[in-house]
DNA sequence: CTTGACACCTAGGCACACTAGGCGTAGCAT
DNA sequence: ATGCTACGCCTAGTGTGCCTAGGTGTCAAG
């Protein structure tokens, strides 16, 4: 997967990935990985959320399970807000390359 | 429009506008305008040009129109091969967003 | 007791488009 | 004559954003 075309889209990925329900951040790449074969290393997906987190996106909490330590993520309404917007965005983009490329 | 997402993506659509007819980087930039409502500044494009021509998948040829020269460039086999790849590329990525994000 | 999956973190690198300047011709308006 | 705008090309350097490469620690299996 060329991960330059990922670029403007993380994002995207991410909160849509927390829409459905909150996640914590391992179980976040997993379920794109299931979702949409990404492979997204570890050091792209835990500052993005960081990110979010420190953008109202998204908050976190911490919980415990079996021992391991989760930070679980979860859409705040400002998150929701922007998936929207961003939603919008990427269909535009699209429509924009399919326009040319078609 | 968000630019970031035109990342790895440049290529696919200066391929994708010289596929219909050899132009030079001006016309590329106005066409691209015309058909999706790119708006690319020169120094994007001119250097992704002399990029393409450098890996051979396109070339050019001075010409002069009264007054004006211009470079004009044209896509080689290979740059035709690669355009049908970078198609096939760009639409596996957008399933998988599609796949998340639906 | 080592290997692998789970689960988190961060500093620094790198690739790519863009900014911001430059050069020169032609035509039109002031 | 002299701007100004559109045409047409160019490049060094910047910035954004994902990735590399390393680190910490728990738990189960062999």
């Amino acid at each position: 997967m060329k991960s330059e075309l990922l670029k403007g889209n993380l994002e995207l990925l991410l909160l849509a990935v927390l829409a459905n329900e909150p996640r914590h951040g391992y179980a976040v790449i997993e379920e794109l990985r299931r979702r949409g074969g990404f492979d997204l290393p570890e050091g792209t997906v835990y500052p993005a959320l960081h990110r979010l987190e420190a953008t109202g996106l998204v908050t976190s909490t911490w919980s415990r399970e079996s021992g391991r330590r989760r930070r679980v993520y979860s859409l705040t309404r400002g998150g929701r807000r922007e998936l929207a917007s961003l939603r919008e965005t990427w269909r535009g983009f699209n429509d924009a390359v399919a326009a040319v490329v078609a």
